[in-house]
DNA sequence: TGAATATATGAACATTTGTTCATATATAGT
DNA sequence: ACTATATATGAACAAATGTTCATATATTCA
């Protein structure tokens, strides 16, 4: 039994010995560029953590500033700034500045759908 | 002014005293609850590591053997069954078994919206 | 039954990551 | 200029994470 696979299709490489070659070939092709993959695995990255998942639902409610985030989600002012700039750097979030204040927002829809998708997918 | 007895009695969750309390209880109601933001940065945390979406992106192609995704990501065999394990633990993949070769595929639609999303975030 | 093979998994290790602490910068008011 | 305040940031530390190595398990075939 060999599932099908040709004999042609068969080589010896790695710890086995049954490689389905063209399932390979055409996966190699449809995958994306080396700098889409990383590109996307540090955006995903940053919705990661809860914290950071916080403060973007706190922004898809309201813009706010960084003592406003610090107070809703109990946590300091230090931390909350940390992962405010690891969101800007991502042009997840925005900003801002009146005055000493400075209020953050969201950058974009992506977010929200994406969201909406993860959401979907943990409440089945 | 000179007044340092109260410091300590004040409830300091972070160094301002301008608040925007309606803002932050406006925040707070539509927050989601805890439980539901930890499975959403774990399911996040799983799409936060490139082998792991190539790995996804593979199986959206076709489903796929250990072995096989083992020679199309050139990793070990050992490497890329941890991250299956993972994968599995999340519901995002599945998995037959067909003699002594296991064949894994996606298991639901929402990963290719995800990554839809984030693929059209990176690339703007 | 025993050898070969495909996959799974525990432990160890190096790397990455999130928070804290201390301190720096920026702005406003006196 | 000086003080107060809102935010930013570098360094340090603990916790989490991804890969490797060795080995275990499961299945097939002789």
């Amino acid at each position: 039994m060999n599932d099908n696979i040709n004999s042609e299709d068969r080589i010896e490489v790695c710890q086995s010995n049954i490689i389905h070659n063209n399932i390979i070939e055409k996966a190699r092709e449809e995958m994306p560029d080396e700098e889409i993959l990383y590109d996307m695995a540090e955006l995903f990255k940053i919705f990661g953590d809860t914290t950071r998942i916080r403060i973007l639902y706190a922004l898809s409610s309201s813009e706010m500033c960084v003592c406003d985030i610090a107070t809703l989600l109990n946590m300091t002012q230090s931390a909350i700034s940390h992962q405010l700039r690891l969101l800007k750097q991502a042009s997840l979030v925005k900003y801002r500045r009146s005055g000493r204040t400075v209020y953050y927002s969201l950058c974009d829809d992506h977010i929200k759908t994406i969201f909406e998708q993860g959401l979907s997918h943990v409440q089945e």
